[in-house]
DNA sequence: CCCCGCGTTGGCAGCGCTATCATACGCAGG
DNA sequence: CCTGCGTATGATAGCGCTGCCAACGCGGGG
């Protein structure tokens, strides 16, 4: 225990103790009660009195224990976030969003890693939730699609959001884009300038983004009545070695494809260098793109074409949605029908993608 | 308040409430303080009861709760993690790896990220360690010198350990590389491939790193005779961005330089794309170096010559310093004099440096 | 025999706050 | 006048746990 107080309390104020609620009620001239109205913010407070009350709290420098709130009361302004064993820049992105949206609500952030295929996982968290008493809880994938830690969250009765959740499911609220769509899009673009022979670079099947980014590959390829050759599908992890290894792969294969759609852009930006390396030119001779918009689209030559997911925007939605349901009005249930916000993506074209032989040739004039 | 007690509270396990630690005391019938010590891995309890109240505990699934602890002893077993405005891969590193060492400890992370630069720094440090009564911090650069964030750190009394912070303060534990004999040594394997006229990259200058990475560059050249002329000497901020500003003006620097050392790989990647706009071949035409080894170094084309950091060890050694210092046996304050870590750097040699025509000419065989 | 010290265990107050209930106050209607 | 009701405030009992101190049993020295 810190230091306890002694029997009868000295009157000059001891720096070193932080003051509490009852020393600003105190000085405010009202019942601690009071006190706790005016720092929750809740209604039936006059407005002078709720004046009095924040004067002297800024006056002492008063701060809120949250242990003792968490602990008297059923809130404990703790967040989870939850992200995945490589967690990357993508993991990275959106805590710092979820971090900005936190902020001016009061909350608190509590990050923990998880590997999606270890067995302590529902243990972990389990202890999280019930341990910290967690008011919330945010995923990203793969997590979002892990039975057993939705198990025990739904168990412990703490909600939570899914960034890009397997497409399905409606357990709970979710944000994501439309990834077929967009793959079917990407594709789309990439038979438009003219290739037939078209590779493809599959993602970690635990995502669910990856499983529909390579169907909405399949149907822009079957709408446009060309065959997805099975030689031509490789089985990538959304990892740059992994892309290496796949496109090592394709473009050995005979003959070669004109036209490289990786699952990301980690695995594209490896095909380029692979293409480099067996002296390919990029994008004369192959044409390459990818899915994200991930920074490093923009820093290997040349620049990826690719798919553009508003991650902070993502993040940003995903939090406002758990704290609209965590205010005192969200009331104790989510809304129904299950809210789910799909939000735009946006083809980003660049310079990794063109026609064969390249831009240059299709008119006469080289300018 | 979750829900009360009922007066006389009904026998039947109702599986609604978590269990207590009462609970378990009455299961292996002991007090709740024997299980209090057990839980917290005192001494002073026999092993057979001990083993008693493990078991006991076990068989409800008791998870302590971590309000009731902080609220009634002098611990939150929670630590926090300050960052700077862009994180970036390099924070999300060292968060993953502090979260590794938390793990096995029972401590748990909470992270903010704080605008170096913003008004609010102070009150933003100063809410989240009395309001959740931290009992650890990490900070990584810049925050590590941010005077407002240390002053406020200090009156409260959290310890913390800082990541590469300024060399000269020993104001608290740090965790480190020798930026400037890195530098140095980077240098010397610049000007020992042959090169004379080498333009630098800086750093942004909050960061002590930055600045120590400058002198050592400076250093290695006085030590060769070289002069640093000061138009070959650009002011970059660490981002890839900056890096193509300072690379365009240095490239058109007449005569000009045969190397650029960049003082990390973000801008090298970014001096190597803007020799590739102007077709100027790396490294036969100009040579490259970067620092830190970030996963960007092997992604651009030549791979970067850089020097490695121990990112995820320098993340551990922090936390399990600030872990022994927490330790009920870590003592009250730090041992003196004032731990510092400093661990090894390593030069990684990789495609981007050569001498001037690249190695292919020195030997008369092309092999 | 008592007394002391040591290892072990238990009793209890109280950490700072919120939930519940009680109280006080005004104001409309009977 | 009293009653009823809605709004504003206060009193009090814990939330689950730990710090402090007392109590107990036991062995050895006086």
């Amino acid at each position: 225990m810190r230091k306890r107080t002694p029997p009868a309390r000295p009157q000059p104020s001891l720096p070193a103790r932080q003051p509490t609620m009852m020393d600003v009620a105190q000085l405010a001239g009202v019942s601690m009660k009071t006190v706790s109205r005016v720092v929750n913010k809740e209604p039936n407070v006059r407005n002078e009195v709720r004046e009095r009350v924040t004067r002297a709290a800024t006056a002492l420098g008063y701060q809120p224990n949250f242990s003792a709130r968490s602990l008297a009361g059923e809130r404990s302004f703790l967040i989870g976030y939850l992200f995945g064993d490589p967690g990357g820049d993508y993991a990275h992105r959106v805590e710092v969003s979820i971090l900005n949206r936190c902020r001016g609500a009061g909350y608190h952030l509590l990050v923990e890693q998880l590997d999606d295929a270890a067995a302590d996982v529902a243990e972990r968290t389990a202890a999280l939730v019930s341990q910290l008493r967690l008011d919330g809880v945010i995923l990203t994938a793969p997590i979002t699609d892990n039975a057993e830690v939705l198990r025990v969250l739904d168990e412990a009765r703490v909600p939570y959001v899914r960034i890009a959740p397997d497409a399905e499911s409606d357990r709970s609220p979710a944000v994501c884009i439309d990834d077929m769509r967009a793959a079917q899009e990407l594709t789309e673009h990439v038979i438009g300038l003219g290739h037939r022979r078209i590779g493809f670079i599959k993602g970690d099947p635990k995502h669910a983004a990856a499983r529909l980014r390579l169907r909405g590959f399949r149907r822009a390829m079957s709408a446009h009545k060309l065959e997805v050759a099975e030689q031509l599908l490789e089985q990538g992890s959304f990892s740059y070695a992994s892309g290496l290894d796949c496109a090592r792969r394709l473009l050995h294969r005979r003959p070669r494809p004109t036209a490289i759609i990786a699952s990301n852009d980690d695995m594209a930006a490896a095909v380029i260098a692979v293409a480099h390396e067996m002296g390919l030119h990029v994008p004369e001779e192959l044409s390459v793109v990818g899915f994200d918009d991930a920074p490093i689209a923009q820093v290997v030559w040349p620049a990826l074409t690719t798919v553009r997911q508003p991650i902070p925007l993502m993040a940003e939605a995903a939090t406002d949605m758990l704290l609209a349901r965590l205010a005192p009005r969200g009331g104790g249930a989510w809304p129904s029908p299950m809210p789910r916000r799909e939000l735009d993506y946006e083809l980003k074209v660049r310079q990794s993608a063109a026609p064969l032989g390249g831009y240059r040739r299709r008119g006469a004039a080289d300018n």
